[in-house]
DNA sequence: GTCTATAGGATGATAGAC
DNA sequence: GTCTATCATCCTATAGAC
């Protein structure tokens, strides 16, 4: 499939925001980047915000869709784990850029989309701690802080995405298998 | 100890460079917040790039010392690794904004800061990426790659900064312990 | 779909008065 | 130590020609 041209713009701008960020980069930038001139973005996009909403909702759809997926699965809490880890390696394989304009530009964002955009991420986290709640109700999770393995596993995975180099080398799969069983058994 | 000027200056741009990153706060923002202006700041300090290296040069100073420290102590390498995660959490309590800025904005320094600072993590993941191969030598750690074992306790530790508000409750030797327990011995 | 030209405002920083 | 005034540059975005 050829890309729009709009498609163009958002990526090179996606290249570009993850490497200095959304606010160190101007139109002027990406429209470098392009080749052409910064005048003749706005002619596709209707400004540097739609760009950077675009590139966030798209990701924050993919990551609320599939956790909600995985609440409706019946599955043991640690399977379902294992299965938001899968999930995680894999939306950060095909949207690495956008993850970390999520992760470092959210704040950026203006009206409706910001408010949005911080609920669907408390949505994610909240399913996520009641499946840990369940896996201590039930004895399979060591009674640990929830709050505590929440947290270690969830910042695990959403700077995935900052160690694209070192794992391209890496197959998906070995990868996998082996950041489940880190996270969840431990190194010792 | 009552701070300099300067000292000030820093310490509020540091709360707003965590808020919104470096690139998005103006020296007006900043004078503002210290409700002066823009103008009087520079009788403080030389411009904006000073207030950056210094914020980030201090911290990762405080983690390459105590980091070679560690590496000097003759401890087992788990008993390393549970120190490195004690100083983690020490360092994060005392300067939560010098390292929302380090992870952030590291890439806007500038010069011979930029280089420094980028020697000081690679030294300091070196350090780590150490303690684990002669811990998997040993057979204390288990035989999975070292570089998914770096990665997954490393970025949840730098990313510790975030977690504030809720740690804030949580007492900090319980955290540690907590934290070395998730880490090391995994959720299951 | 791209260009030139430009508006209108923000930005980092300096000069010099108080 | 802070101010006002200002400079030179950069920013997002628009208008209108091709």
């Amino acid at each position: 499939m050829k890309p729009t041209r709009k498609q163009e713009i958002i990526q090179v701008a996606a290249s570009l925001f993850k490497e200095k960020g959304y606010s160190a980069v101007s139109m002027r930038d990406i429209a470098q980047a392009m080749d052409i001139k910064a005048a003749s973005l706005y002619n596709h996009i209707s400004g540097k915000q739609e760009i950077l909403s675009t590139l966030i909702l798209e990701v924050a759809k993919a990551f609320t869709n599939k956790m909600s997926a995985i609440t409706l699965e019946t599955l043991t809490p640690l399977q379902k784990i294992e299965k938001v880890i899968e999930i995680h390696i894999d939306i950060t394989v095909n949207y690495s850029e956008n993850i970390a304009t999520l992760n470092n530009d959210w704040m950026h964002l203006e009206g409706d989309d910001l408010e949005r955009v911080v609920k669907m991420r408390e949505d994610y986290e909240e399913n996520f701690r009641s499946i840990i709640k369940q896996g201590v109700a039930q004895g399979d999770i060591k009674p640990q802080h929830p709050e505590v393995i929440l947290f270690s596993i969830l910042s695990t995975l959403r700077t995935l995405y900052l160690w694209n180099e070192k794992r391209g080398k890496m197959d998906v799969n070995v990868l996998k298998k082996d950041m489940v069983s880190v996270l969840i058994k431990g190194i010792a």
